[in-house]
DNA sequence: ATAATTCCTATCGGAATAGTAGGAATTCGG
DNA sequence: CCGAATTCCTACTATTCCGATAGGAATTAT
């Protein structure tokens, strides 16, 4: 029922360095200013980004990281999953147990965690880092008209 | 996006409560033989389950615990909410920081979670006891059959 | 060669989870 | 009225996870 802040910063990163596409690899020290994430920390995310195929990386001076597909194509739950690993791992816990299911009490439980699951799911996989690229750049219009 | 062992324990034990209604107040014993959850454990959930209004307790000897509300009344959410504090308790960390809304990435993520959130709370909402209560029936009916 | 970067791995403190434990308070049945 | 059965209250503990820090190796542009 929680969100990692690891799965947060994961997204605000890789939606930084959507945003700064054009001016070529963006490195983690910058993202990690603009965005107030510890560096140190932020290398880790971005480690998990590019071993999930979400970002590729370009090593030494001058180097950074780059978006590795479409923004189109790359939505929040892959980014989570990255992460934080499978988002529905079989549940855990209860699962290994057959014996459980003969109390059939327990078997409906978790066939309402199931549900929760697809939605959470659903949400997750219906919003890509495109649509928050625009989003973001309407906010930001919107904030220069109202200077 | 892990659900505590405790809420699951919870809802687990409201059922067989509400399954052993007919027969008096139901003891914790019971409770956690039947559904295999360690007693002194399931003792705490149930104090909390009845702060929260959920059941009720009957004390000493042949006493123990009756639903304190129709099973229509009472869904998954307030079961959780129960165990585990408010559902949406306005998401913490990058809260408080306004700081944090002058890059407006941080607010488009925050976007996406409460989407996330609602999507949960409309799940949990929409499922009462009763609901399960008549699945269980269900089921094991068709498990009557099968022998 | 040097400076800037990613990469790899280890460590750490604090919080949360899951569970255990002791014993007080209450109440029923005999 | 006694004793057994139960809830109640509070503290403790062990383990895991989370957020973060740290050291230094590897790579590469200039």
């Amino acid at each position: 029922m929680k969100f990692s802040v690891k799965s947060e910063y994961a997204v605000t990163a890789v939606l930084d360095v959507a945003g700064h596409a054009d001016k070529g690899p963006v490195h983690v020290k910058s993202i990690a200013s603009r965005q107030s994430i510890p560096v140190r920390f932020l290398e880790q995310v971005m480690a998990s980004l590019k071993k999930a195929g979400i970002v590729d990386s370009i090593r030494g001076a001058q180097g950074g990281y780059v978006l590795a597909r479409d923004p189109k194509t790359i939505n929040i739950a892959q980014i989570i999953e990255a992460i934080e690993g499978p988002l529905t791992p079989v549940d855990s816990i209860t699962d290994s147990a057959e014996f459980k299911s003969s109390h059939v009490n327990g078997h409906v439980v978790r066939d309402v965690w199931d549900d929760v699951k697809r939605a959470i799911s659903n949400v997750l996989n219906g919003v890509t880092i495109d649509d928050l690229i625009r989003k973001i750049r309407e906010k930001e219009v919107s904030v220069m008209y109202h200077i």
